[in-house]
RNA sequence: GGCGGGGUAGCUCAGCUGGUUAGAGCGCACGACUCAUAAUCGUGAGGUCGCGGGUUCGAGUCCCGCCCUCGCUACCA
């Protein structure tokens, strides 16, 4: 946190709308969703961008194949998948910015006409050899040479045809231009590119030495015109990146929206899945160097997610839809699944019966049953009112530092992108309390002389009174930590609870009160509730 | 081919610039407890740290070679 005043900005990319979202989509929404959750529970001014992508020759053939307009066919998609599924997953966005809006396209001509006036667009011949297979031009250096069948003639590494030679005009960017500054970005921002491993690829990459990157297409017609030559339309990629920016004002001849831009921007941190990783570290970073404008904090890519040991894939019927795992396990499930369990930056596999098994083990027996001891034991000793403290012993205290540590290493984690981590730090909480309870034993505590009156009630002040209210700290402390990772269960907590109405609501308290005991006051009353995570059969 | 990751207990993985008996979770075995969602807590058994060399007083951690695996090697996104 930098400056206090500029607001967080994350952002995912934006989704290409050509099919239905499934959890690798998901994964970086959630992801991004956690993390600015988690900013705002530190009561930071967030911004969280996410949308879809909805120009391009894909988009264009899948519309015509299902006859109607790419225009229609986009704005269903959108009505019936990609703006459903945020709900799905419980993703609380600040905007939702779709490529086809007027404030999109209209500020992309801006600043392709301010590239153009900078000299940084020029009109070249694009000639290469072109696969029809691919319907991409090749480089040189990977074609293959002939073969039995095709003697003589170069081919497609893919394919294993000939290319032809094929030659258009087209607009260029000149982004070899920026091959040294890139290069010395990276050297000088090593947080730039995250994690390690994504950044040596890049580095890798551009000490190739970059080419100028054709940025239009007259091949077909859905897309941004470019503004001086309406029989070209910009290049896909052009126009999304550009989605950063013109989400949030750039461009707009609106006071409010120019303000928010210059509030907003740069974004923090982009978050990308690592194939498109070359986009926002490569050409994106130099499209705003030639536009002079300032660059993002960093660029950070997350890995694969595996279906059985495999990159998940729709042609090999491995694309699994979020609601088909939120169905049985909910979506707080989901996203402490995801996040869980995956080091985030790296691959990770997700499986039905580990999603199960962990579903068990960690949420319903670990942190579940923890709230559901607790409120039964406030309920059956106190009549479920919190009552008045005795002194704290070291067993207490040691609670407290388990979770000032597990808030500080959780906020450490956070910053440094490492979801996985930070809900570790979280859970240290979680087992230690489980711990402390089992080592006070209040259930023998309240069968000794002096904790309990006349009346079968426990007395305040003594031992047993000590134990449940720091046991309930320990709850307060993780409706709190959890409420970025799983917002329902840390609601129905606190309700559980009863800490709205002496303590605010949830969204308000802080994660630096969450490392402090002594918050719950005496008489607040806690309620049994449901079961935060039902056990779910394993079979 | 070139470049970059990985290969550590049955499973999923931690192990920063080399240093006492290589760690965690899950699973397994045994024990404790009974407040709780048959949940919880404790103890224990499990590893030639991919293979072969080398440097070093000492290497999972450095160097060389090899094997396996994944990714990248530019304009479909």
């Amino acid at each position: 946190m930098p400056d206090a005043a500029k607001p967080f900005y994350l952002t995912t990319p934006i989704y290409y709308v050509n099919d239905a979202p499934h959890i690798g989509h998901a994964y970086t929404t959630v992801a991004a969703d956690v993390i600015t959750r988690w900013h705002r529970q530190r009561q930071e001014s967030v911004w969280l961008l996410t949308g879809v992508d909805e120009h391009g020759e894909k988009v264009m053939r899948s519309a015509q194949a299902n006859g109607v307009t790419p225009q229609e066919w986009v704005d269903k998609l959108v009505a019936e998948a990609w703006l459903p599924v945020q709900d799905t997953l419980d993703v609380r966005h600040d905007d939702f910015i779709r490529t086809t809006e007027p404030r999109h396209e209209q500020a992309v001509a801006k600043f392709l006409n301010d590239l153009h006036d900078k000299g940084e667009i020029y009109e070249g011949a694009y000639e290469g050899p072109y696969c029809v297979g691919c319907e991409a031009y090749m480089l040189p250096g990977e074609l293959l040479a002939g073969s039995d069948e095709y003697p003589g003639q170069p081919l497609c590494p893919i394919h294993k045809r000939p290319v032809e030679m094929l030659a258009e005009q087209n607009y260029f960017f000149k982004m070899s231009a920026y091959t040294d500054r890139l290069l010395a970005l990276y050297e000088e921002h090593p947080e730039f590119v995250q994690p390690a491993s994504a950044r040596n690829e890049v580095i890798g990459f551009v000490k190739q030495g970059l080419q100028d990157l054709s940025i239009s297409r007259n091949t077909f017609d859905w897309g941004i015109p470019i503004p001086w030559d309406s029989t070209h339309v910009l290049y896909v990629w052009f126009d999304a990146l550009l989605n950063y920016m013109t989400a949030i004002g750039y461009g707009s001849d609106e006071p409010t929206a120019r303000a928010q831009f210059e509030r907003l921007w740069p974004a923090n941190v982009h978050l990308v899945g690592k194939d498109i990783l070359r986009f926002h570290a490569v050409i994106w970073p130099a499209m705003l160097m030639a536009a002079g404008l300032p660059l993002p904090g960093q660029v950070f890519a997350h890995g694969w997610l595996l279906v059985g040991g495999e990159k998940m894939s729709k042609t090999r019927l491995t694309g699994i839809a979020p609601a088909d795992i939120i169905d049985t396990f909910g979506s707080d499930a989901y996203r402490y699944y995801f996040m869980r369990t995956i080091s985030f930056g790296g691959d990770g596999s997700f499986s039905w019966e580990d999603m199960t098994h962990r579903y068990n083990g960690e949420l319903a027996n670990g942190f579940g049953n923890l709230a559901s001891r607790v409120a039964a034991m406030v309920g059956k000793y106190y009549g479920g009112v919190l009552p008045v403290a005795g002194e704290a012993g070291d067993l207490e205290k040691g609670l407290a530092a388990v979770a000032a540590k597990a808030v500080a290493d959780a906020e450490a984690a956070m910053d440094r992108l490492a979801i996985h981590d930070a809900i570790a730090a979280v859970w240290t909480l979680v087992d230690a309390a489980n711990v402390y309870i089992t080592e006070t034993q209040p259930w023998q505590v309240a069968k000794e002389a002096g904790e309990m009156d006349a009346d079968g009630h426990g007395v305040a002040g003594g031992r047993l009174a000590t134990s449940l209210v720091t046991a309930a700290e320990a709850l307060r402390s993780l409706a709190v930590l959890l409420n970025p990772v799983t917002p329902k269960a840390a609601a129905g907590l606190w309700e559980l609870l009863g800490a709205e109405p002496v303590l605010g609501a949830l969204d308000a308290q802080t994660i630096a009160s969450a490392g402090q005991f002594g918050t719950l006051p005496p008489g607040t009353v806690i309620t049994k509730g449901n079961a935060l995570f039902p056990r779910l059969a394993e079979d």
